[in-house]
DNA sequence: GACATGTGCAACAAAAGAGTTGCAGATCAT
DNA sequence: ATGATCTGCAACTCTTTTGTTGCACATGTC
């Protein structure tokens, strides 16, 4: 794997490794665009926070935004997700053989 | 979603969102079990770093440590990554559908 | 026992993250 | 044009994370 592409994994992750965030992309899959005022109504953080957690879901390519008159919505891009699912995949795929090579150390013959 | 299993989510993916990390995740799953001292070897930071970001794995379960005579090996643990696998499906596939997937592993049967 | 090697603990410094507040600018309705 | 919203920028804390170093303890080898 090359070094810039496990970076930006790392990013995606990084950005999925927090619970508000988590949070906001869970709602923006149930309700598909929201602004971030939206969000932030009845949040018990501010908005200029979850601006700030939006931004960071953007820069890991997890969400786009988009102009609408006044409003900013943001919205779910599921492109990244995929290399992340990808990623894990690998580790449960691999898991069997890695157990495999395990066996094979502890109990040799 | 529960409030403690989204948590221990978010961890799971802050714990992979690093590089160093993420590298960590996949010389074990290639190698199977190394001591901290094996995996500093060669590394551009400390042991004691890396012991660090093991920790940090551990908290996460998705690492686990076995004491061998002198020595420390860690592995995988793949038991938290099927969670994290399953909210990015959730978001690859749609929420209605992730909604029955996780349903299923709730409630099996 | 003496020595090499591997681990564990703790204190410290630097950097990044999360959240707040205040205020200015843009946009829409009346 | 006025007023109500919504967004954008910046400065400022407070906490967490990341990494280092130094030293003590444990374990295996000779």
């Amino acid at each position: 794997m090359s070094n810039k592409a496990e970076q930006e994994l790392a990013g995606v992750f990084a950005a999925l490794g927090d619970a508000t965030r988590l949070a906001l992309v869970t709602r923006l899959l149930a309700a598909g665009a929201l602004s971030a005022t939206a969000l932030a109504e009845g949040q018990a953080i501010s908005r200029q926070a979850i601006v700030k957690h939006l931004q960071v879901l953007e820069a890991a390519r997890l969400v786009v935004h988009e102009r609408q008159g006044r409003e900013v919505l943001y919205s779910l891009d599921a492109q990244q997700v995929d290399a992340a699912r990808a990623f894990l995949d690998a580790i449960s795929t691999g898991w069997d053989r890695a157990l495999a090579r395990l066996r094979t150390l502890v109990e040799p013959d």
